[in-house]
DNA sequence: TTCATTTGACCGGT
DNA sequence: ACCGGTCAAATGAA
């Protein structure tokens, strides 16, 4: 078929993403030049405070162009396009940026088979990129492992440690994106937990003689430490004040669930959440 | 001994 | 038929 010059052609959607996504890498080596000039800094708190900031920046820029990468997929229909994402993707050396040449429909199918029900019914669920899945707080129990077509990592599946005790529905699927250091994984909670609404306000798991309770990750936020987290700590002051603390996306209740020792950090979780904020809000839905 | 994890088999949707 | 998700026996760790 004729082709039309590149320049006489608007640009596609993959086109725009690629430029964003090279927006982003600027952004990203911009805030890895300004840490470096932040770390000479003499003062201890104006330097942890400025390195905490332009950490979260750079957090926010990595995950946004991992997030577009592996969302570029979806606007790559014609084969050069296609060669065009996966080559763009290539810095991931796994996930839904690895796939091959029939990947594209058939993950999108895959993707949204895996959040529906046995009857087929929508299933509530939120994805995260984390370097830390195993690190939310809440007690998680593996049921199985499964090899992905055309991910060079597998697939693990999780299901909450009391959904036998509590029938809690909650289930995690946790899948390593990349080989980078330390690698990044895609964490897709699935229903919410009917558990945790049964905690006492101070988030501790409910004791029994179980060891799967005994074993229970979920510690007292309250007693946390929170070195860095300028902002958590600021929520939580205005809590202890009795106001109402709202983080994108999610109430202060529900990112102290989250939060414990050594688990992940307050200030992981709340880029992490931010991120899933985008999921939720993206036009049509999810992915 | 108990419980969590691993892993091959099986099931159901596409 | 293929593939993702789940089951359950086997295995390992505490």
């Amino acid at each position: 078929m004729a082709m039309r010059p590149k320049s006489e052609m608007s640009p596609t959607p993959s086109d725009q993403r690629g430029a964003v996504i090279e927006e982003l890498r600027k952004g990203a080596q911009l805030a890895d030049c300004l840490r470096q000039q932040l770390e000479l800094i003499p003062e201890l708190g104006r330097r942890n405070a400025a390195l905490y900031n332009v950490s979260n920046i750079s957090t926010a820029l990595v995950s946004s162009v991992s997030m577009l990468q592996s969302d570029r997929e979806q606007y790559s229909c014609s084969s050069d396009a296609r060669a065009a994402s996966y080559a763009a993707g290539a810095s991931g050396a796994g996930g839904s940026g690895s796939g091959g040449p029939r990947n594209g429909a058939i993950a999108r199918t895959r993707k949204a088979r895996h959040r529906r029900g046995i009857h087929g019914e929508e299933l509530p669920f939120k994805e995260i990129l984390t370097k830390t899945p195993g690190n939310d707080g809440f007690h998680w129990r593996k049921y199985g492992e499964k090899k992905i077509l055309n991910a060079v990592f597998p697939r693990s599946y999780y299901r909450c440690g009391y959904s036998d005790e509590h029938r809690c529905p909650a289930k995690k699927l946790v899948q390593q994106q990349n080989n980078s250091d330390p690698p990044v994984f895609m964490v897709t909670l699935i229903n919410d937990h009917t558990c945790s609404s049964l905690f006492p306000t101070n988030n501790q798991p409910p004791r029994s003689s179980s060891s799967a309770t005994a074993n229970s990750q979920v510690l007292d936020f309250t007693t946390a430490s929170l070195s860095s987290a300028v902002g958590v700590s600021r929520l939580k002051k205005e809590e202890d004040a009795g106001m109402s603390v709202t983080v994108p996306s999610y109430t202060y209740h529900e990112l102290s669930c989250y939060s414990s020792l050594p688990l992940l950090s307050p200030m992981e979780w709340e880029t992490e959440m931010v991120i899933n904020s985008l999921f939720r809000h993206r036009p049509g839905g999810g992915i």
